[in-house]
DNA sequence: AGACCTGGGACACAAAACGTCCATCAATAG
DNA sequence: CTATTGATGGACGTTTTGTGTCCCAGGTCT
């Protein structure tokens, strides 16, 4: 049931808004018994004509019926709109979801897919799926985008494909080395972005636990120095989330920082910086690239992570404030609107 | 996972056309390869620009790509055809059975809804609902319809609502007294499709069982002969069709006649004809109205019958070859292609 | 009886769809 | 190595569709 609703919005991706647009047409005359157009037009927020057009279109389908007093739903709309309702709860449950999330954090685009990724692989590829048609949309000829690493961002890699769009952009990692398993880490998710897009790529090559001078010697390096710009100069970032421990205990952080993590209420991790659930910063990895006050220019920041397990995070990391876009799950959406 | 189908026919009813349309783009670009636009639109019978249309779209979804050697499928789009088979068949199923009988007995439109009115009161409705929508976009400004009785019949007339645009029409039994019960005879009927309708109807009170002498008095009665005139010059009929025997003992036909009609082989009933397997009328009811010649001049022939036990009489309704439109239900209609 | 609201017709204007042609590029056959 | 074929993508004028805005005649409710 809810597989054919979501392939149908592959095929077919505003489905859903005229399926939505008629049943609330059909259920507000329902409601109000017999009602003009202009009060409905008005109730719905529709322009008189528009809802014309669909009132005709629904009198032509013998849903409604109008005479000199208004219009009324017929026998055949009543049964509709009864037999609709389970689908109308599956599919507006996510979209409900997803405008009430974009409300609540003032992100211009939410995209919340069915299912969980914790416990289900399809779900988690739905999300790489809908990520990277999130991307698909914002990016704009000769862009620079930053990635970060992650399974997620590796899902989301999987599901680009070749697109006259994103030919001359720019694919870099957000930040240096961040101590990730090399097939996970943004320099690997960078490169095989833009192998797959057909667009270019740059890396940021810092290794882990380097010392202070070293360091300091590395990132005066002309070449470090170029890429660094280019991230610095981005219009997009795409980016996972994660939960503060688990990416602490992957990365392989010591002992000392992770109590001090603990002691700070690290929750949420995000392109090397930990939030806490308030979505402070309280520690950030030390490395290169992207700067938090870089993000509040860039123009489209791209969040993309789900599971029932990150829904905590993923808020403390919202209510932080820098995002544009977020792209989820069902379970880490409804954990999601348990923080608000 | 069916209903949900039907349910969104009622509310889109060209969204099986464009799923199939962009299934069968696809689906042609999978089993091709690569393959260019010309080729692929004069293989699918669309120009080359409503085609590329429909390639952008998909290629901005990323179910398709292309470069300059032509087009292919996506992983995203493979894996979306493999997954809309299951769809597909129970959608197209559908649509390839109308498009199958229309073509075998030269209808101009079919109609199949799913399920089987013998063994489901909902397909019964169904049949009423798509029945009542058949007629109204067949029928025009102040038309001439006749309709026959039975309970399908009756529940097209439960399915019709006030309408404008048959609120100048008459309605008019097709044919005088056939010895139906009172509450399924074409007069009944047609009455309440005027109230329905808010259009006006004219009944034929021809008394069962008259003797020949006082027939004959009365077919001359200018009242009736004006019906009767009515009846002959409609634009549209719509009618039940029925299985011979069951028809002749509702009817209460006598034991004579029932053996006639048993030795000429008598297989389906409609409008008080009865007709042989082959389409030949091998009975008929002796009242007035509907002749079997006034059928030819007769713009709209609409039959409405299902349930799997009416197939073969559908078909040999069908093959008398007077029929335009037939509205059945998926049980009758895999019956009626087991007869071509 | 009168104010109010209804659906439906009309029309100009904007936007989308469509048919058609062409430039440019890649692959392939000769 | 070159010519040819068939590919995509851009461009543009035309047609169709959708939309905003009025208005009117006729019911309806007060």
């Amino acid at each position: 049931m809810r597989e054919i609703l979501d392939i149908q919005k592959q095929l077919l991706p505003d489905l859903l808004d005229i399926m939505k647009k008629r049943y609330s047409i059909l259920h507000h005359i329902l409601v109000s018994g017999v009602v003009g157009r202009r009060t409905l037009a008005s109730s719905l927020d529709m322009t008189e004509r528009v809802l014309r057009g669909e009132v005709d279109f629904l009198k032509e389908l013998g849903l409604l019926e109008s005479d000199a007093a208004g219009m009324r739903i017929t026998e055949s709309g009543r049964q509709l709109l009864e037999d609709m309702l389970p689908i109308i709860k599956i599919a507006f449950g996510l979209t409900d979801l997803e405008e009430s999330i974009a409300k609540a954090y003032g992100l211009s685009q939410v995209i919340v897919v069915p299912g969980d990724s914790d416990t289900s692989d399809f779900t988690k590829k739905e999300l790489g799926r809908a990520g990277a048609a999130a991307l698909r949309k914002y990016v704009a000829k000769d862009d620079i985008i930053a990635v970060t690493g992650g399974s997620t961002m590796a899902q989301i890699a999987n599901n680009l494909a070749i697109s006259s769009s994103m030919k001359g952009s720019w694919f870099v990692p957000a930040r240096g080395g961040l101590g990730e398993s090399v097939d996970m880490q943004a320099n690997t998710i960078a490169s095989i972005m833009a192998k797959k897009t057909g667009g270019k790529y740059r890396l940021l090559h810092v290794p882990d636990h380097l010392g202070e001078e070293a360091y300091q010697s590395l990132i005066q390096d002309p070449q470090i120095q170029e890429v660094v710009d280019a991230v610095r100069s981005c219009r997009i970032v795409v980016h996972g989330i994660g939960d503060a421990m688990v990416m602490a205990r992957r990365r392989k952080v010591d002992a000392e920082t992770t109590r001090s993590l603990q002691a700070d209420g690290a929750l949420a991790e995000a392109f090397g910086y930990y939030f806490d659930p308030q979505g402070n910063v309280v520690h950030k990895m030390p490395t290169v690239g992207l700067r938090l006050e870089d993000l509040q220019r860039i123009e489209v920041v791209i969040g993309v992570a789900g599971g029932k397990s990150k829904g905590e995070a993923i808020a403390s990391v919202l209510r932080h404030g820098q995002e544009n876009v977020l792209v989820t799950d069902e379970a880490a959406a409804l954990e999601i609107m348990k923080h608000v």
